[in-house]
DNA sequence: CTGATTTTGAACCGATCCATCCAAAACTAT
DNA sequence: ATAGTTTTGGATGGATCGGTTCAAAATCAG
């Protein structure tokens, strides 16, 4: 055969998902890539070909990373509907509070690439609409149950109110990267539970 | 004296500004900028010194055209507090849904600015926290009205709540830049102002 | 009309952008 | 040990980046 690679191609992606997920996609560039992964160029390009590329395989990962124990959560049977939504606005908040590296939040990447890439990168888009697509069924499916349980509002569909909670979601990491204070970003949630119940 | 402009500082500024909003800080070139302005290199640097004075200049001018009328809104004492918040959610439900030029939403210049360039650039997020904490006041200002009118909930102080509408308003952005249509963002909204009555 | 002053367009600047190329190094299967 | 294959680092590529310079054009006061 031939030459093993001295690095993990894994461990490579990480490296990299972590400087698009602080700096973006714009303002990450090749060079930065190399550094936060400790590649030179050449294995960065024969292993992931282009830059674009990366970034795609990165929002992959972050999904995978971020998306997969959420829906995990939200499908919880051992949990009472309303108090998984409460759990999961819980871990968003300690996101958004753990790991600053500059005292400030770096947000969550796929509101990020939205923001930054969805209105001209059709692909990217794709990718994250499809992201969105199963966080708000599983979002859905909980309230939907938790509805039925009678512990969820009822007075809005299941899939309104599971708009209403990622939007939330997505407003709390907006407000934390602008500054906010972790008290601040715990009340919205308050907020929003309070809004769900009936 | 001497020779006259042949352009609109105002008007430059404004496209300067529309450009900036549409694809971001980083994503727009100064070449780019002088197309979208219609000047050349040389004026616009003669006019804006540097990209970053003229991004500064065109987040000054976004808040004034923004936040402005909605602060204004939000002081109506013509119209119940209640009233006024919901207005200003349909506004934005209107701006996310009318100008867009590549079919979908180019958000709003302050999010966008908060997500891309907040954790990196201390004047920009100085700025876009001065703002904040404006449109926080008037809207905890209505919102504690609307409370000693009977017309908003009590269960939570008028500021936790100003920060819940300041960050639903900032999701519903997100949700219309990642392809929510707008039956979906205006029941993000008609869900908030449930959270808000008694 | 002249002189002073500013705008303007185009050429130009070094730096950096993303990406490619190539020869040397490293490793394995034979 | 050798042949074959891949990785690797460094040099290099054209394009574009933000920004400057400069002379020609344009205007107004006198």
């Amino acid at each position: 055969m031939a030459r093993p690679r001295t690095f993990d191609e894994d461990r490579a992606l990480d490296a990299a998902m972590r400087a698009f997920w602080a700096n973006g996609y714009e303002a990450t560039s090749t060079q930065d890539l190399c550094e936060a992964t400790g590649l030179g160029r050449s294995s960065v390009y024969n292993t992931f070909s282009s830059k674009r590329e990366l970034f795609r395989r990165s929002l992959d990962r972050y999904n995978e990373l971020m998306t997969v124990p959420q829906i995990a959560l939200l499908e919880d049977r051992e949990l009472p509907p309303l108090e998984r939504i409460r759990i999961l606005l819980a871990r968003v908040v300690d996101g958004e509070f753990e790991n600053r590296p500059q005292g400030r939040s770096i947000g969550c990447l796929t509101v990020n690439t939205v923001v930054e890439l969805a209105g001209r990168d059709p692909e990217a888009a794709a990718v994250l609409e499809r992201d969105q697509e199963v966080r708000l069924a599983a979002l859905g499916a909980a309230i939907g149950a938790g509805q039925r349980a009678g512990e969820i509002a009822g007075r809005r569909e299941a899939g309104e109110l599971a708009r209403f909670v990622n939007a939330v979601i997505a407003g709390m990491r907006v407000a934390a990267k602008g500054g906010a204070d972790r008290a601040a970003v715990e009340a919205i949630a308050a907020t929003a539970v309070d809004a769900l119940t009936p």
